[in-house]
DNA sequence: AACTTCGGCAACCGCAAGGTG
DNA sequence: CCACCTTGCGGTTGCCGAAGT
């Protein structure tokens, strides 16, 4: 993860050996800036040699995943709206786990990105909804009215975006004014 | 303050499909 | 037709911060 102060990572991958092997777990700052920069001169190609050619220590399963779900200047991260959710809860009812379809249906989310939100938001509150209420739909955007506490304010980490300050689970998390991806397109490293 | 548990998410793994020689 | 390689997909794992005790 980059969020991760690079050391760690480098320590991590020092004591276990893997510097001069193919590297896994978080990417590094550096590591993306590479990615990134080979992509923009280069332009997505055969992953695996994309990765060699770059210098990249690791896979070119590992270099396309990252990309594609975090990288990559269209992708949209967090902040799912309602209409997004409805739409994803309509197409997995229809579609089931293709979560790869039904990012398509999505501009700018990942497979991945949805697959995380229906298990972590949709899927349990929807069981434990079930004990409850027969529409696990409802219950979900029922517990995204604004509660007693204070609306705190943020802010689209792209321009346009839509932004609902009333979704509980919408905040943008706190690392994400770290650093992001936003900032590297921002930057345009590769000019 | 210290410890434990929980939730969210990035990344890995294994498999299948498709392409190429 | 076959073997090999690459890509794409879905399931799963492991890390980390937040919340709870």
């Amino acid at each position: 993860m980059v969020e991760e102060g690079n050391s760690n990572v480098e320590k991590r991958m020092e004591s276990s050996g893997e510097v001069d092997e193919v590297r896994k777990g978080p990417w590094t700052m550096e590591e993306d800036l590479i990615l990134i920069n080979y992509i923009a001169n280069h332009g997505e190609g055969v992953w695996n040699n994309l990765a060699r050619s770059a210098g990249l220590k690791r896979t070119g399963k590992s270099c396309r995943l990252r990309w594609l779900n975090y990288l990559r200047p269209d992708v949209r991260r967090g902040n799912i709206t309602p209409e997004e959710q409805f739409l994803i809860m309509d197409l997995h009812a229809r579609w089931g786990n293709r979560w790869s379809k039904i990012a398509r249906q999505l501009p700018g989310r990942t497979d991945n990105e949805i697959k995380n939100y229906w298990r972590t938001r949709i899927q349990k509150k929807g069981t434990k909804s079930c004990e409850s209420t027969e529409n696990p739909t409802q219950m979900i955007i029922d517990r995204r009215q604004p509660g007693p506490g204070p609306s705190p304010i943020i802010s689209s980490p792209q321009p346009g975006l839509p932004i609902h300050p009333d979704l509980t689970d919408a905040y943008f998390p706190p690392n994400d004014s770290f650093w992001t991806v936003e900032d590297f397109w921002s930057m345009q490293p590769f000019n």
